[in-house]
DNA sequence: AGCCAGGACTAAT
DNA sequence: ATTAGTCATGGC
């Protein structure tokens, strides 16, 4: 690691590391607020403005103010996390090879656990750019101002639970939440009056934690598996969407007429092992890639070369 | 124009 | 225990 002066007059760091896929895990759909910007991604992590971009030997990282040594951004990174190791444990049949093949380096990041729940809440039947779109709405109409390169316009760090408990739900829908709006409230007036503890939820045994996060009022097993796996790091949380239960269906079971959630769930978590989650990331984000539903530019975009899995 | 989206809830069998 | 209808909004 070497530390240096940005052109915006901050500091800026590298970090030696191989095998990091940064536009794969800033852009798989595991979080919403990192925007691509000129080659490189800008986010808000810990309540910092922070610019990180793919190097030949790494990562390079940029903020603004004190790092504080950049702890923060090794942790929300996961730089430790040994990614081969994680890997091995995949299964290693075609379907997980060729979506290995096609993102490897892509890492889970770790996000503070009420940013992660409140997105997750918003992001039921919705599309990515959508879910992108409210949350980058709730920060504006309602997160703190943060210190960003005055060309950007303002940056906001998404607002914690007391504040969108009492924003009331016309402010919330105004953000385009639609019937998630009481949703949203109801998850942030159960944190703000203890009624759900989330720093409690991260000492709770797996099954415990789900339930308790399936507590607030539109949270049910999927959410909550985003939640788990995306914050929390029970990397065998295994979310099932409408992209991950298609890619199950046709890949593993492709003459089943008929699957229900909890055959598929009970498939997943024998069949894709310890770091299940893990895996269902890199097959998420292979079907999608394949769909051109994510990808280099919309303009260098290729006419969606449809497969077996992921189209429409 | 119509179908679908990183679902979950409710009411009816 | 399963199933259908409903919810709000916007991309393609």
């Amino acid at each position: 690691m070497s530390s240096a002066i940005n052109a915006e007059g901050g500091p800026t760091t590298a970090f030696d590391i191989p095998d990091y896929d940064v536009d794969a895990t800033l852009g798989c759909g595991q979080a919403f607020r990192w925007e691509p910007v000129q080659g490189a991604w800008e986010g808000v992590v810990s309540g910092r403005w922070v610019r990180v971009e793919s190097t030949p030997a790494g990562i390079r990282a940029s903020c603004l103010g004190d790092p504080d040594g950049w702890g923060w951004l090794r942790h929300h990174l996961a730089l430790d996390e040994d990614l081969s190791a994680i890997l091995g444990t995949f299964p290693s049949d075609p379907p997980m090879r060729a979506a290995v093949d096609a993102c490897r380096g892509l890492r889970l990041l770790r996000q503070e656990p009420w940013e992660c729940l409140a997105s997750f809440i918003c992001s039921s039947t919705k599309q990515i750019v959508q879910i992108r779109q409210i949350v980058r709405e709730l920060a504006g109409a309602f997160g703190e101002p943060v210190v960003a390169p005055a060309d950007r316009g303002p940056v906001h760090a998404f607002p914690g639970p007391a504040t969108l408990a009492s924003a009331g739900e016309a402010a919330l829908r105004a953000c385009r939440l639609g019937f998630r709006a009481p949703y949203l409230l109801d998850a942030a007036e159960r944190v703000v009056d203890g009624r759900l503890d989330l720093e409690a939820v991260g000492r709770m045994p797996t099954v415990e934690a789900r339930e308790a996060l399936m507590s607030v009022d539109g949270v049910g097993p999927k959410v909550a598996d985003c939640v788990l796996l995306f914050a929390y790091g029970r990397q065998d949380a295994f979310p099932i969407d409408v992209w991950v239960r298609r890619a199950l269906a046709e890949l593993y079971f492709p003459k089943a007429r008929r699957l229900t959630p909890e055959r598929l769930a009970r498939f997943s978590a024998g069949h894709f092992g310890p770091y299940g989650g893990y895996a269902q990331q890199y097959l998420f984000h292979h079907i999608r890639l394949r769909a051109g539903r994510v990808g280099p530019t919309p303009a260098a975009r290729v006419t969606p070369t449809v497969g077996s899995v992921g189209g429409r």
